[in-house]
DNA sequence: GCATTTTCTTGCCATTTGGCAAGCCGCGCC
DNA sequence: GGCGCGGCTTGCCAAATGGCAAGAAAATGC
């Protein structure tokens, strides 16, 4: 694995030149994670930032009737992280897991904290991406409230129709807001009368 | 009106001395705004990072089929913002509106940045504000997915009850994602059979 | 102070979604 | 090849929420 994928990353969110990506670039160390194996673990301070470079990746937390709950999914080209704790360095509320054998380039909350210290359009970077996942989560909220569950669904497949082929179903479902039983039924299609 | 609320929240978010805080606070100048004015109007670019002195806003959004829902509220002592437009300098798709007559300290985003450049506590700071909103996104998504209705009404009514004091119903049920009719329900209390 | 407009409540009924349980399918394992 | 198990579907019915409209109550404007 190169670190290809991670220097086009840094780039393509704001003006960094490909010098400064490959410098910027040295403080991250691979990263492997077999399939099912978790990333971050509910109760532990997170302290990967994880550039993904393939595979899938989903983060979930347990409501207080103990189903889990499906937070987020990551595929490749992100960066898998939990942002609460590992910027505040407490302890998570979320497990993130690999729903595939995934690699990646990952960094400490100290490495980075120094990149951004010493490096000022980094810095940038790092509020892009923060500022990019807010307005995603902008995004999903206001779709839960005003748009019903098939739409939903429709959109996430539009968006991401890989999550489908790696994710079962309830693990969907729960992302959606919905229970594994209605995206059943959503996906059957129109309800025929 | 006075800065002591506003140095008070810098402290308050991290380790920054009173002294650097005054600092700090020279480049905000204060800001006025009557009940029902806004701060935002979708399409423009926003450019007010607002510390909320006193007052209560809201932000909301038009939905596909023209129905306005909120998409959160701000109390005295909060930073209100729309995080995408303020830092990507894009159009808001939000609008921000006061509720009641507020009155605030305000700073563009020239100013900010330069401020975050040239003091790297401050730059703490700047994340810290991004961090907490985003994190409380995400437990509100949560709470949306997890929880009833009715309970998503309870744990707003515990965690800022002013809100329902100065915002009307309607207002209230689109930010928990339920019509007015349904809160309204809600509130006679546990539905006598 | 009165008229107008908004906000809130409520009844009636439709729609959406959930809960449960049975059955089915596919796949790995011995 | 047969068994077991997780994952998906489906039928039946219950619960939650919405849509509409009428009327009461409260706020607003002049």
């Amino acid at each position: 694995m190169t670190k290809e994928k991670l220097t086009q990353f840094f780039q393509s969110m704001g003006p960094i030149s490909a010098a400064q990506a490959e410098d910027i670039a040295i403080a991250f160390v691979p990263k492997t994670i077999a399939k099912h194996d978790f990333l971050l673990r509910a109760g532990k301070v997170s302290d990967d930032y994880l550039f993904l470079d393939s595979g899938f990746m989903r983060a979930f937390a347990y409501d207080t009737d103990g189903n889990d709950v499906t937070t987020g999914f990551y595929a490749s080209g992100q960066i898998v992280f939990e942002v609460a704790s590992f910027f505040n360095r407490t302890p998570s509320q979320e497990y993130i897991q690999a729903l595939t054998d995934c690699q990646g380039w990952s960094i400490t909350h100290q490495q980075l904290n120094a990149l951004f210290h010493a490096r000022p359009e980094f810095r940038e970077f790092g509020r892009s991406v923060l500022v990019r996942g807010y307005a995603a989560l902008k995004s999903r909220m206001l779709a839960l409230i005003t748009e019903p569950a098939a739409a939903r669904y429709e959109s996430l497949l539009h968006a991401s129709p890989e999550i489908l082929q790696h994710a079962p179903l309830k693990t969907v479902a729960s992302y959606l807001g919905i229970t594994d039983t209605s995206l059943s039924r959503i996906r059957k299609g129109p309800t025929a009368k």
